[in-house]
DNA sequence: AGCTAAGTCGAGGGTGCCCTCGAATTCTGT
DNA sequence: ACAGAATTCGAGGGCACCCTCGACTTAGCT
C-alpha cells in the first residue's frame, strides 16, 4: 500500500526538513526520550504541526536512524576487509562504540529492546550479520575464546551504552579490559 | 541537634512501619523511582500519612538501606579473610553483583551517582575501602593487572547495574569474561 | 468520660508530558 | 484575484506523579 501522494506543498516541505533537523539535534545530545514538545520548540512550530508530519515518535526514529545506522555498515565493511582476524575483531568493537560515544540517540537504540521502526530493525540485523562473520573468523583462528556469541555481543553493548552514559570518557578502557578477557 | 523526640503514638508507630515494609518490598522489586503513591497504597495508608512519615524519598533510603548495606561489610570482611589475595579479589566481584542482582534497589543506589543519604553514603565508603585493599593486595601479589584502580570497579558496578536490569541471567557470564581480562 | 495533642485523610493545586480537534491561515491552480 | 484544499496553530483534556493543607479522627492522659 505504497500510497503515492502527492507531493507536499511548500510550506509542509519547508516544516518537515525543520522538524526533521530538531528532531536529529535532540536525539542526539539529550537521547531518544526528549519531549516532543521541546522538538516542536526547537523547530520553531507547533506541537499540532509536528503530530500531522510524525504521528509517534517512532516514525521519527524511523525517518532520522536508517541515514546513521549506514555507518554501521561502514564499519562493519571496513573490519571485513581487514586480514586479521582478531584485529578486525577488536576494532570492530572500537569503531561500533565510538559511533555510540558520539550519539545518544544512536546509544539508546543499540542498548534498548525496543526499536521498533522496520528500517532500524534490519539495520541492526544486518550489524549483527556483520559481527558473526567476525566472531566466527576470530574463534576459527584461535584468537577469540571459542564459546563466544552474538548474545554476549548484546550484553556488552548494553553495558557500554550504560559506560558511555554515566563516564564518557571510560569508555575505551573499560572496553579494553573486557577484549583482554576474550583472547585466547 | 539529636531531639529526643517522645515516642510515636501507637498508630502512628505501626503505620510508620507498614510504610517501611511497603517501601522495602517496592524498592526490591522495581527499584529506587516506584511512585511514593504506590508505596502509600501498598501499605494501606494515606499519601498524606506517607508525607507525614517520610517527608522525601531519601528519608525512604535512609531508612531501608544501611541494614541492607551491612551485607556489603560481610562479604567485604569474608574476602579480606580470605588467604589467596586474586581469589579474594575475584570472589568479592561476584558476592557483590549477586547482592546487586538480588535487590533493585540496591542496584540502583550503587549504580547511581546520587545515593544521598548520609548512612548511604559512608556505607560505600566502607565498601570502597574493602576494596582498595583486596585491589592492592592482588596487584602486590601480582595476579591483578598493576594499573587496576577503584575507579575501574566503579565504572565496572555501573555497567553491570545495566546488565543486571536488562539481563538478570548473563551476568555471572559477562562477570567472567571481563575478570579474565584483569588477570595478569 | 472528656480533653487535647498527635495523627490521618484525601481533595486539590502544580508540573510535565501526551495527544486531539476545530478555527484560522496560507498555499496553489485556475 | 479567488476558491478550495492543505496546512498550521495552540488551547485544552487526559494522565501520572508530586506535594500541601485544613478538616476530621483517635490515642492516651487525667
Amino acid at each position: 500500500m505504497v500510497t503515492a501522494s502527492r507531493p507536499l506543498r511548500a510550506d509542509a516541505a519547508r516544516n518537515r526538513e525543520k522538524l526533521l533537523a530538531a528532531a536529529a539535534e535532540l536525539f542526539a545530545e539529550r537521547g531518544l526520550d526528549v519531549p516532543l514538545e521541546h522538538i516542536a520548540r526547537r523547530a520553531e512550530v507547533s506541537i499540532g504541526t509536528l503530530y500531522k508530519h510524525f504521528p509517534t515518535r517512532e516514525d521519527f526514529v524511523g525517518a532520522i536512524f536508517p541515514e546513521r545506522l549506514a555507518a554501521l555498515d561502514v564499519i562493519g565493511q571496513k573490519a571485513l576487509a581487514d586480514p586479521d582476524p582478531w584485529h578486525a575483531f577488536a576494532n570492530y568493537l572500537e569503531d561500533l562504540f565510538a559511533l555510540q560515544a558520539q550519539d545518544r540517540g544512536l546509544n539508546d537504540i543499540l542498548a534498548r529492546d525496543l526499536p521498533n521502526a522496520p528500517e532500524v530493525v534490519s539495520a541492526c540485523h544486518r550489524g549483527a550479520g556483520h559481527a558473526e562473520i567476525l566472531i566466527n573468523r576470530a574463534t576459527e583462528a584461535g584468537t577469540l575464546r571459542p564459546d563466544y556469541s552474538i548474545a554476549d555481543m548484546a550484553t556488552l553493548t548494553r553495558a557500554m551504552a550504560q559506560v558511555i552514559r554515566d563516564a564518557p570518557t571510560e569508555w575505551r578502557r573499560f572496553l579494553s579490559i573486557y577484549v583482554e578477557g576474550l583472547r585466547t
